[in-house]
DNA sequence: GAACCGTTCTGCATGTGTGCAGAAAGGCGC
DNA sequence: GCGCCTTTCTGCACACATGCAGAACGGTTC
């Protein structure tokens, strides 16, 4: 078998041209590098390069074999990435990504508690508008309304569910008065989701509960409604979450059942089995078990 | 960046569960082994195992490594192994895989022709039942009447259609005679095929003209049904080149148009680019062109 | 408890791979 | 044609990784 590290120098001699620059690339002599690909052709029993007096370049067979070696670097690299972020965690450091207001307000309390009795751990919450790749290690753990279709080598595990309900500003309710059961919605000027939201099962609760001839306008994010009902284009609904924090009007309270929203802790089978994480995602469920005020369920209202 | 050979040693040791063992299998002494297990921990700053005299275990981070390690070995495995075909396929040998009968009565008289003229080439039919996998380097060529769903990063270079049309035994032809077109079927036993070939074009021609009531048997493959029309239970749909071959009686001649088979020789991008593979696979289409005895078209009838 | 087996670790000699310096060759611009 | 630059290749000295032999340790068996 040949020597593994010599498909790294094959493909720095490929992608410079020359075993000189690759040399200078690799930190190691020109001399090195011209032996060490005279050893893997041996080994293959190949010609991968033509040597001229101007620089090396692949013969059929290198390019051919080029795809392969840059699979083989490809893995190298998630192997040693993967080590990178173990060192990381038994470090003590912890990259966790949620949507920016759950962190905020729900997450942020969470984690100055725990720091408190484990002052060894350090929580670094890297906010990203686009969900970051957990198994590229861009992050370790990620807390999400959706368990993502694609990476199904992660670890889900489901937190207690999101209440929502539906909010109007409070100077809506003074002229028109605040919905009160979902009967008397379609008497209301309403905020609707569309796109991908549309689709969930409140854009559906919407569809049955609304008028649709009284739909006010339309929003595509959870932060956009925010900002419609406050300014009090009419009643839409949201996680709790947001309009609670967002000093909104719970106009059925305590929220309906029906709406709750699920959501999930996810992380790949590599980070789950770190003990530090371990402890620190039992600690956050725990706690946030506890934010009745967020979460569906019979002690969910606002009276409470 | 650590030697990426060390990998292999890591990988050697978790699986002996002791150096001196791993040692053994790569054929390096333990002293060796242990020393460049220690500088990939040291280059890593993990340590991925713990050292009794009864030998080596893998802590949590090696266990959580491990898998990782592994998929660079079989990188690794890819490169080498087409490094290997690579060799063979310049050295004159290509793996050829076809169905059983287009070896037999096509493909090997064209080999026959092609090796006159290009001695130095040794073409080796693997037959296998089950389709071969080009991607992992089972065989080099494949002649097949699917482009595979799956392996779609193959190159498709499509074929004369092959004609089909209906047959039936000697025996039957004096019995009852033969269907001469196609409104005729519906007075004869016929044999259809079922499962996936039933989805076919073949499957509903038969459909369309066949009388559900007086279907004799059904054939889960081409191979069945040759064996089924010989023992006269009724008329058949054939390619001609296993119809013609099994000495059966054409019924339709020439062969319906709309019954042409298509079929496609297939190879990976990197045994497309060998131009020994390239030359023989040129010179087997051209070939092909020329059986005009089986493949569709105006010229395919036995009276020609 | 003694002998045995398999294991790891240490010290030392060696040999292979590495780096350095210099020669040779080809391309480029003046 | 000349000089300059970049390149590869060769010869040599050295160092580091490798292999060997032996000591130490722990578990198993009789």
């Amino acid at each position: 078998m040949f020597d593994w590290g010599d498909v790294r120098v094959f493909l720095a001699v490929a992608r410079a041209g020359s075993t000189l620059q690759a040399a200078h690339g690799l930190g190691i002599n020109q001399t090195t590098v011209s032996r060490r690909i005279q050893a893997l052709e041996a080994a293959l029993g190949l010609t991968l390069f033509v040597r001229r007096s101007t620089g090396y370049s692949l013969t059929s067979h290198g390019e051919t074999l080029f795809e392969s070696a840059e699979r083989v670097e490809g893995s190298v690299q998630a192997f040693a990435s993967d080590a990178d972020r173990l060192r990381r965690l038994s470090g003590g450091v912890i990259r966790v990504t949620a949507p920016e207001s759950m962190f905020a307000h729900l997450l942020a309390p969470i984690v100055r508690a725990y720091r408190r009795s484990h002052s060894e751990v350090r929580i670094e919450p890297v906010s990203s508008e686009r969900y970051l790749d957990l198994e590229r290690g861009e992050a370790d753990i990620a807390f999400r309304s959706v368990k993502a279709p694609s990476e199904e080598r992660l670890i889900a595990q489901r937190l207690p569910d999101m209440a929502w309900t539906l909010y109007c500003s409070a100077d809506y309710a003074a002229e028109y008065g605040a919905p009160r059961d979902p009967e008397e919605l379609c008497d209301h000027a309403v905020l609707v989701y569309d796109s991908a939201l549309e689709q969930t099962r409140w854009g559906r609760w919407l569809a049955a509960h609304a008028d649709p001839d009284r739909i006010a306008a339309r929003s595509n994010s959870v932060t956009n409604m925010v900002g419609l009902i406050r300014a009090s284009l009419g009643v839409g609904l949201l996680p709790c979450l947001e309009g609670d924090t967002a000093s909104l009007l719970r106009c059925i309270d305590p929220p309906p059942p029906d709406l709750a929203g699920a959501w999930w802790l996810l992380m790949t089978p590599e980070v789950h089995s770190v003990p530090a994480v371990r402890r620190f995602t039992d600690f956050t469920v725990a706690q946030l078990r506890r934010q009745r005020r967020f979460l569906a369920g019979e002690r969910c209202a606002l009276a409470d």
